[in-house]
DNA sequence: CCACGCGGAGAACGGTCGTTCTCTCTGCTG
DNA sequence: CAGCAGAGAGAACGACCGTTCTCCGCGTGG
C-alpha cells in the first residue's frame, strides 16, 4: 500500500513515500521534519520548497493515502463478478491488509484521534475518506440487489474490523466481519422471515 | 462520563478529572503538564509527587476512564431485563454517549493511534479495554440465548459506530449499528432459514 | 516569640522541533 | 576563465515541554 523508500523518481514522490510511511508508522507528531529529510534524502530546504509547512505535508500524505487505499480496494473488489461476491470481497481485502506486517490501523482514524480536535484540515480529510469509502460500498451493495441502507451497516463492520485488528494485532476481525456481513446481506436481499 | 472540573475533594481526583478531560479533548501529546496544573489547581510539585511522570498520569487516566466507561455501560444495560433487550441496550447507550457535546470517539482508540506504536503501556491498556468490553458483550449475548461468537460481531458494530460517530460528528451510526445488531441477533437466535 | 519544615508559584534547565539562515560547493553562461 | 544561480549540509533561532530547583510565605511545635 506504500512503496517502501528512497529510490523513486521525483523528489516529491520520495518525500511523500518517506513521510507517508513514517507518519503512518509512528504518528504525526512523533515524526520530525528532520526524520523525513533523512528518510527521503531530500534536503530540508527543498522540502520546504515543495511543502510550505509540516501541516501541508501531512495533508498531502493523507490525501495521497486516501487515493491509493481506495484504488487498491477498488482494483481488488472490481476483479470479482458483480453482485454479492463483490461485496464480500471488501472483507477479503481487509483481511489481507490486516496481515501486512506494518499494518497499524486506519491512518485517518489515527490522525483524527491525534489532531482532529486541533486541525480542521485533518478532520475534513478523515471525513472525506470515510464518506468516499461509504459511497463506494453503497455502489457495491446496490449492485448486489440490496437496499443502499445496508452499506452503512457494512461500513460499520469494516470500521470496527480495522480498529479491532489494529489494537488486537490479529487479522481475525476481518473474518468475523465477513461472517456478519454475509448474514446481513442475505437478510437484506431475501425478504425477512417474520 | 467525566466530572467536569476542579471542585472535587482530593487533589488526586482533581488531577485525574482535569487531565482526563484535557487528554480526551485535545489528545495526549497536545496537553502539557502545565495545562493540567492550571486546570486542576494542583501545583506542579504536588503533581509530580502523585505521579512520577506524564506517562504514569496518562496511564492512570486511561485506567480510570476504562473503569468508569464500563461501569456506566453496565449500569445502563443491566437495568433492562435480561435477554435480547439488554443486548440492544448497548447501542442505546452508545447513542446517548455520541450525543454528549464533548464526545470525541473512543479515548483508547485515539490514544492507541497517537502513542500505541511508541508506548507498549498505552497499547496494553487499549487492548485490555477492548477485551473487557468484548467479554461483557459475550455475557449479554449468551444471556440472550445466542452463541458467544455473535458477541465478536456486535463488538465490531459497536467499534465501527464509535469511530464513525466521532469522525462524522453525528449520532446516527448508533442507530444503524442497532438495526444491524437486531438482524444478527435474530438470525443467531432463530436457526438460519436455508 | 522563634526556628523549622511543608507547600505553592514560578523560574530554570535540558532537550526537541518547526522553520530559517549561512556557508560552501558545483556546474553552467558569457 | 570569471561570475553567478541554485542546491545541500548543517547551524541557528525561537518556541515549547517535561522535569527539577529555588525562593518565599505560612502555619506549627517548643
Amino acid at each position: 500500500m506504500e512503496t517502501t523508500a528512497t529510490e523513486a523518481a521525483t523528489p516529491e514522490a520520495r518525500v511523500l513515500d518517506a513521510a507517508g510511511t513514517l507518519f503512518y508508522g509512528r504518528g504525526l507528531q512523533a515524526v520530525g521534519m528532520d526524520a523525513i529529510r533523512a528518510a527521503s534524502g531530500v534536503s530540508l530546504k527543498r522540502l520546504y520548497q515543495l511543502y510550505p509547512s509540516k501541516d501541508a505535508l501531512v495533508e498531502a500524505c493523507l490525501r495521497r493515502r486516501d487515493a491509493r487505499w481506495r484504488d487498491a480496494l477498488a482494483r481488488y473488489a472490481d476483479a470479482r463478478p458483480a453482485g454479492p461476491e463483490r461485496v464480500m470481497a471488501v472483507f477479503d481485502w481487509l483481511h489481507q491488509w490486516f496481515e501486512e506486517p506494518d499494518f497499524r490501523g486506519c491512518a485517518f482514524v489515527n490522525s483524527f484521534g491525534e489532531l482532529g480536535a486541533a486541525s480542521e484540515t485533518v478532520a475534513a480529510v478523515a471525513r472525506a475518506h470515510k464518506d468516499a469509502f461509504r459511497r463506494y460500498l453503497t455502489g457495491l451493495v446496490t449492485g448486489a440487489g440490496a437496499p443502499a441502507a445496508l452499506a452503512d451497516q457494512l461500513a460499520l463492520l469494516a470500521e470496527g474490523a480495522i480498529v479491532t485488528a489494529a489494537i488486537s494485532g490479529g487479522a481475525e476481525p476481518a473474518l468475523r466481519a465477513k461472517e456478519a456481513a454475509r448474514v446481513l446481506l442475505e437478510a437484506a436481499v431475501a425478504p425477512p422471515r417474520s
